[in-house]
DNA sequence: CCCGATGAGTTGCATATTGAAACCATTCTG
DNA sequence: CAGAATGGTTTCAATATGCAACTCATCGGG
């Protein structure tokens, strides 16, 4: 299970702590935007740019590093120079992160009566609530779990 | 299931995007590395500043940022000066984000040779891994959904 | 009661990051 | 071939961040 995520060159928060090295590679205010808009089709450059509204010089400087961290790859289309940028395995393992907060969001930042996008299956329906819970199916929480450091 | 979280007076960068809200809320460089040490028993202002590294002025914003969201609670301890921070429920609620981040960084931002720290339940066991699943139970991902906007 | 230490910030200033707008070189499109 | 679109870069102003020093309590001893 390792990554094409590629982490020289990166100076790490907290090296020990998993949360910490995500945040240091998708943890700004706009990656993660531009990985929920690939994981709904955006593309091109300029997809991303109208999708997300975010600065084109800073659109380009994130793409690069989302690139250079093995999140996203980029390909130059046969004929011409359009590019498009593709999440990699590891991009699209993300999914995980974006619907616990798209989920998080729904709960509590809407007023009951608000609308707002929604995350469906296939059916149309929408997704479970993701829990986590331990190697036998019991949910956990703050309460229940601890950090271990250095393991 | 309403939010704790106060809305008002945020200007949204997506406002109908439940992604877009949480990030606004609680994404930025520092703000899940305080909520992240606030479920491992940080506490106090100095806890957070040492365990995080931030620089005092900003954990001073970022811990007024996240009580007036509703994420953080602040106490004044009984007896002084001393100053409690504590997660509200929809701070609590947040665990899922924190869990699904760690492990991405688990499984794509560490060498396998590598040491970080871990995230066990009760009995010592590290939790399963969180999978987005629909209305039965059945895994899903990127592929096998899509946004509906506006609903 | 006085002294130093600690907790919880504030203030000022230097540096780094962002954003808005303009500019540029190709490449399609009609 | 002219005009738009694509995928940027550059410039400069506005923000945000980090660092160090400074406050202003209160707490704990002696």
């Amino acid at each position: 299970m390792n990554s094409a995520v590629h982490v020289d060159d990166v100076t790490w928060t907290d090296p020990t702590c998993p949360v910490a090295r995500t945040l240091d590679l998708v943890g700004d205010r706009w990656s993660l935007l531009i990985i929920r808009d690939a994981m709904d089709n955006a593309r091109s450059f300029t997809d991303f740019q109208q999708r997300t509204g975010v600065a084109r010089n800073i659109l380009t400087d994130r793409l690069r590093r989302l690139v250079d961290h093995g999140i996203l790859k980029r390909e130059t289309a046969i004929s011409g120079r359009r590019q498009v940028y593709v999440l990699t395995d590891a991009g699209r393992d993300l999914f995980t992160v974006i619907v616990a907060l798209r989920q998080w969001g729904e709960r509590h930042a809407f007023a009951d009566d608000e609308a707002h996008s929604a995350l469906v299956d296939e059916g149309g329906n929408p997704l479970a609530r993701l829990r986590p819970t331990d190697a036998h199916g019991h949910q956990v929480d703050v309460d229940s779990t601890e950090v271990i450091r250095n393991s």
